[in-house]
DNA sequence: CAAAAAGTAGACCGATTGGTCAGCTTTTTT
DNA sequence: AAAAAAGCTGACCAATCGGTCTACTTTTTG
């Protein structure tokens, strides 16, 4: 990167503008996914010209990469630094839980993600991928390890993880799904009944005990 | 329905073009969502000119429709008819199994639904949708029954749906990362015992013993 | 065999798509 | 204050969008 380039992306106005056609494209790609989104309804959602949009970002697909990029950065987890001297049980439900209240905080960006993949993953860039593949493999070997320890009955760590991912950002995904069922949108505190059911479900499912925060008090 | 349109519908050379080309615009709306698909595409797919696909359909949103109705007549279950006098551990466990099933055999059908909920469920009608609730409405009333005759511990029914929902379909939904991440895609035996692990799981978080078929036999 | 109906498909329509460019204003730097 | 850089935006472009129409061929019906 060049240092004009630097100077540029830095400057007062270009953080505001940029940041504010970010969370319009979020919105966008969210609803839309990448070919159904356009440049046009962005720039109207930002209440910008479409080629105010283009002067910040060269291309939609520029766009689209950068909105993904910066989703990334916010999905940091304390189960990156989970060890196998870690307890299991708390892990996983620490785990379970913050991806639950990213659903609750941040349904777009899971969406945008879901969509992102099952359309086949092909906006992705392959450093993301091989990122996100070490950062499995790294995971696979701690439940591993759990599991030689005894600390954990015998699952496969991966369809484990799988099974953790969609049972929580489910809550964001499907949200117009639950919302037109219930008939309104789900509070914090249904959020927290919905954690608390998850992280049971899946706790007892590995024959680990639910640690005291998360055990159902049901009337 | 006149007679006539009954007719022309029924002739087996419009059969034939109908289902060519649903079937590729069943893979089309998968992979770029209602939006972002195209007629041209389409059209393209099946071999055909464009005009000769709006022959048989009268717009985008019409052929749509027909594709994600066909999507439901196929979606029947063997959960639809059970009853509080029915077995709990075998009837989700079969419900579990089923739901795997065809995540393995028509990804496509639950990506088009996947896509459909997360984009806001804007194309569905009304009658998808009280039909939907309808059927979820009966089976919470089910699993409550089961509760109250202590066949089951107390779990929210509700949220116990959405994670054989989301689990499950997850499959579908996400095998290009799953793909991605193993290298290679899922062959039948290791559906199979993706399955048993997801069986395995929600039957033991919800306290219920798991059906001999579905015990994994780890190695 | 003739008439009617069904099927085929190129040409075309206005609207929208992603993207460019030139000319302007504003801000920053020297 | 002058020069340079950054920011802004209307006008415009070729390509594609969903959809229509017309002229033609094939199949079905009486």
């Amino acid at each position: 990167m060049s240092i004009k380039e630097k100077a540029k992306t830095d400057s007062s106005i270009s953080l505001n503008r940029r940041s504010l056609i970010m969370s319009a494209a979020l919105k966008a790609f969210a609803q839309d996914g990448f070919k159904g989104a356009s440049i046009q309804k962005i720039a109207d959602a930002a209440k910008l010209p479409k080629a105010n949009v283009l002067y910040y970002f060269k291309s939609k697909k520029a766009l689209y990469s950068h909105v993904v990029t910066s989703i990334l950065a916010t999905w940091n987890s304390s189960f990156d630094n989970v060890t196998v001297d870690d307890c299991p049980a708390q892990s996983l439900a620490n785990y379970i839980a913050e991806k639950m209240e990213i659903s609750r905080v941040n349904p777009y960006s899971s969406k945008v993600f879901a969509i992102e993949i099952i359309n086949g993953a092909n906006n992705l860039n392959d450093s993301f991928k091989q990122q996100h593949k070490e950062w499995v493999d790294g995971r696979i070997a701690v439940i591993e390890g759990w599991i030689q320890m005894q600390k954990l009955a015998y699952i496969n760590p991966e369809y484990l993880l799988y099974h953790i991912w969609s049972s929580t950002q489910h809550y964001a995904d499907f949200s117009s799904q639950i919302t037109q069922l219930r008939g309104k949108s789900m509070s914090k505190q249904e959020y927290a009944e919905a954690t608390s059911t998850v992280v049971n479900i899946i706790l007892k499912g590995c024959g680990l005990s639910v640690p005291a925060a998360f055990v159902n008090h049901h009337v």
